[in-house]
DNA sequence: GAGTGGTCTAGACCACGAG
DNA sequence: TCGTGGTCTAGACCACTCA
């Protein structure tokens, strides 16, 4: 480290952080004002909102403007099931899902054309998802599908399980293959207030390309999880020897 | 956005990163001094030190004490393979991966016993990877494989691909399962050091598990990538329709 | 309007790196 | 030793939330 063995910002920060960790604090509990504990620790305002943010950094609390600072609620852990699986077992006796989706006829363009190896143009259907589960938001996804592949009707509102997502590509077998791209990235301003993220917390960006046993792409999906309490899980399955070396 | 529309730190901050961008400011260059910028911008060095920690945390710019600021070199994108598929066509072309690998023997505890399946104390070989891709550091693992299934000679030190971690776990057909689970987190104080990462800078932890055909674990590993330029890729394939359920 | 956090200032002192 | 960034202070003013 830098400096000074424990600057006092990390000092403040470690004794909130336990503070928090053994419940003398406990969740979604307002903390006192920032001159209060900054006269507490006696240090400047500048010095204990810099430790504040340290916590902030974390994903213990949270900061919000004109209320106060807040202990975050501890979040139930999302599970991606790679490889168009379906999410059945997935997180059991949670509360309910609801995803909101949109859909919007559009045109393949730039980036998007080249990842589902079409023509510029071509006419796609974008689905926009957000999920939430009970008041936690849970994720978003644009997904893109050949018009030609859309179902006709399209609910608005489905209060089910994030399967519902996964179906929309999947109705049609038999698949021939999922990609699944995994990157760490910042949140855009608009994911970071929606997923309820500090903007500098990362998130799980998964880049999903579904191709059929023709070779056709039938869904590339752009799914956005809050990266602070979200996993993804692949499994893969050799029979004897199959370890393919064509790509 | 909070307070007015851009802040002065904001407005620094997007000055500066397109500077960067357009090559004003060029890769591996120094900035110019805080307190030289801070009275170019027309303001107070904590405000002018504040923009900096945006680019820093957008992982433009290197701050290096006693030194300066400095744009950091675009880096080489790393992408890790999953489903223990050989990553051979993987980077072509790439400067020569040095990887330093040190083996103890050690034995099951805790966690990693039940990620294992196996009793308490079972002994277990240990290996540490530091992976380096010319100068820039590229990965860190720790593999834990059942003592008796350690190969007997284990080079100290290889001057080879990322393929060589992967074998260790590879060299015993036939394989049955692969499960990786990707987590994003925030990196230890090592592990910042060591991947040269800005503390605030999540890591892409992939924690695998090999098992084969008779069920046994024959693996497990902790990885773990600087997430601001490494991503996974994970294929499945179907045959006709195998997605199975069981789980 | 009262209380909260957000931004900013001007200046001090300390720690690190290189000559 | 000198120039760099790292930490900290005391206080000002603004913006947001809620009664």
């Amino acid at each position: 480290m830098i400096g000074p063995v424990s600057s006092r910002r990390d000092a403040i920060a470690g004794d909130l952080r336990s503070q928090i960790a053994t419940g003398r604090i406990k969740a979604g509990e307002r903390l006192p004002s920032e001159p209060v504990l900054a006269s507490r620790y006696s240090v400047s305002l500048p010095t204990l909102r810099s430790a504040l943010a340290v916590l902030q950094g974390e994903g213990l609390i949270e900061k919000v403007h004109g209320r106060g600072n807040f202990v975050r609620r501890p979040l139930r852990r999302i599970t991606y099931l790679g490889g168009a699986r379906r999410p059945d077992a997935d997180t059991p006796a949670g509360p309910a899902m609801r995803v909101i989706i949109q859909a919007v006829k559009t045109r393949a363009r730039g980036q998007l054309a080249t990842l589902m190896n079409v023509p510029s143009r071509s006419p796609l259907t974008e689905f926009i998802c957000l999920a939430h589960e009970g008041e936690a938001p849970h994720s978003l996804a644009r997904i893109y599908v050949p018009r030609d592949l859309t179902p006709a009707a399209v609910p608005e509102e489905s209060t089910s399980r994030f399967g519902a997502l996964v179906e929309l590509g999947n109705t049609r077998p038999p698949l021939a293959e999922v990609q699944e791209r995994v990157k760490v990235r910042l949140p855009t301003r608009e994911e970071a207030s929606i997923l309820r993220l500090g903007s500098a917390w990362a998130v799980l960006a998964i880049t999903r390309v579904i191709t059929d046993t023709a070779g056709r792409v039938v869904e590339a999906a752009f799914l956005v999880f809050p990266g602070d309490h979200a996993d993804a899980v692949f499994t893969t399955r050799h029979q004897s020897d199959d370890r393919g070396m064509e790509e």
